[in-house]
DNA sequence: TATGAATGAGCATTCATTCAT
DNA sequence: GATGAATGAATGCTCATTCAT
């Protein structure tokens, strides 16, 4: 987990991905659930070829290292969290004049929290990796921060500008502002994963009242 | 890390410490150095004792497995944080009948704070291992919630009655500021350690803010 | 050397055996040498890699542990030892009505003896670690209780009904006959192996003429 | 267990145990109980220290080794063994012109068994590290030899002139009688020593009359 | 006399990786 | 493309032994 850019292996991994064998797909299929289960880490390859009914050798012919196995698993996530985000998601609101940033703060959140939803797992070893995996960590993050945190303030801009927001840097309010929604996501499907389904449409909308309006109670007036 | 409650762990290891030997300090501070830089998968023992100045046979004299000598490091740390929070911080509010609850979150997020920085690299442990060890994590798990838990609600429930606070339910409202201070602790501490000292004060105070208030403009009507 | 019932390892073994490279009979027959020489439990897994010329990780690709090697190397042994003395030796004399209760036993002996000198190495390490290793004692026994004694008995009856042995419980008959004849190949093979060559012709007359008449002097009256 | 004559030893030892103190006692009784349990090569001196309420050094303070430490239980056990019988056993019966060889038998056998009953444990230490340890054995031999092959001899010499034994080498007939008695004192208190008590009496008895007689049955023609 | 901290060689076992087939 | 035998360095851990107090 060393001297390879992210940007390079994605274009490799592009590349490369002509053809997918069977075991190929097996292969990272198994490594998927293995590693979201019990960390890089703790799991050997010996323990993936044999739950992917793959011989030891057959992994290494194709992802050459485990570190590069790991790559494989967690870069097409990558690829897709991100500038789909943008698309998606940014471009949508910046062209609907009548958004309010509650509204963008649901859209996002609802597209996020389907798209993890649909990433359980993946999500899974990009966090407890991000944390635990400094090489990888130094990897992702300028690609992050290239991606979203540049989209995010232009957007905070936007909606300061028609008073919307708070008196605060533009990077306390995203910071705060994914801390909030990337905690949930934490929270939810990383630490808790087996909590029995909460009402996820109140659950949102709380997360959504806090961001925008804190704990104070606002009719105290009344 | 399977078959030992952390209560008796901590009993255990409170009557065990009578004197630490020279080399033993040696052996545990080496260890918070090398867990929080690199995680405890990824240290092995030998490491530990060269860096140590010891022998590897030293440290599994002292505390039989690598498993142990975690808790070793770790279970202190827990010890403190958790009852500390609960004698300092919340009685001395509940018996000022002038707080607001504002008040009530700077002083607890000022003594954590203070804590954490006095403890940056055991909570750097501690926050990577909850999260990549499910033993651990299920270890500390019930002891956090019947600390911590219990004693927020009670708080939230005091100054909901006073009416300062808005109308969701306990849960969400504890959930939503540990999320908040937590991210800010493991944004600042664990994920980006080396970051140029910040103004700090503004820091605690955008929190506060964020948290009483949310992130829309109060002064949007003038 | 706990859970495993000897008849399922027995089962697995047989299953397993498809070919054995040529590695895995080198080490296996170079354990068969040194654990004969210096016992299992003073034997390093090292000594067995080093002298069978092999990487110590082949033991465990092929053995996964040091009791499993150790079962590996006497299991095929114990499979031929107890049936094949069934099938060939006691059924061959149940037909010949002609056969006396001698007859038998020099059968016997003679049968055995040519096992046991055909597997010199591995009855010595049977013999010891069936005194020294509690667990394999525990899954040998009723092996060797369901095979051996139940037709020693029927065996005994039969010729007692032809009124040629002494009135003792069979039970008793039986174990000093397997005293006696285990005493021999025991004090041979496993604790003088080094003795010049006897009069083995002699030896097994003697040993015969002592279970048939013991010692006193049958001449006497004369 | 290499370049010390069982002798010298045993010279030393006497010198040495001017007096025992308790720690000694202690140990000396413990290490009895777990080698005989679990043999010696299972055995480890911090066991040993652990269970008899001792430091580890204090082992090695007073008897160097472990190594020495297994020569200490068994020395007094041999040097009892061998003398004793020689003294008590033989000439008592070499000066009883009435006695047969069937009576001399009984009183060794009894004899014998009594003593071993009052030392159970370090018989089954001797046994089995007289098989496990080579080194052992080839001390313990030649004194063996000395004390007790030659008196047997003699013994057996004696009788045969008094027309009582069969016409076999004396070497043969003592070999025999040591296979059953041995095989005997080892089936009953080292390989099951769980099992009921059995009746004794008989038990002696029918081996008795095994030696003497064998297992034909002798009112054959009747 | 007794302690117990310290040692370091040795142990069984794991693991990522290589390579001939 | 796939296999699986083979590797050997590394790992967590044990153990007999030493030595200052």
């Amino acid at each position: 987990m060393s001297n390879h850019s992210i940007l390079d292996a994605l274009i490799a991994q592009t590349k490369i991905s002509k053809k997918q064998t069977d075991k190929q797909q097996k292969i990272v299929e198994t490594a998927v659930k293995i590693f979201a289960e019990k960390g890089y880490a703790n799991t050997s390859t010996s323990e993936i070829a044999k739950d992917a009914g793959v011989a030891e050798g057959t992994i290494f012919r194709h992802y050459g290292t485990k570190d590069n196995l790991l790559l494989s698993v967690i870069l097409p996530f990558i690829k897709e969290s991100m500038p789909t985000m943008a698309e998606s998601v940014f471009n949508e609101i910046l062209n609907k004049d009548i958004a309010s940033f509650e509204e963008f703060l649901r859209a996002l959140l609802r597209n996020r929290l389907q798209f993890i939803k649909d990433n359980k797992e993946i999500f899974q070893i990009v966090v407890k990796e991000f944390l635990y995996n400094e090489g990888l960590r130094n990897e992702l993050s300028p690609y992050f921060t290239k991606n979203i945190v540049g989209r995010m303030h232009k957007m905070i801009e936007e909606f300061k500008e028609r008073g919307e927001l708070v008196n605060l840097p533009n990077e306390a309010i995203a910071k705060m502002i994914f801390t909030v929604i990337g905690g949930y996501f934490i929270s939810r499907f990383v630490l808790w994963q087996n909590q029995p389904d909460t009402n996820e449409e109140a659950e949102v909308e709380n997360i959504i009242q806090f961001i925008m309006n804190g704990i104070t109670n606002k009719s105290q007036g009344n």
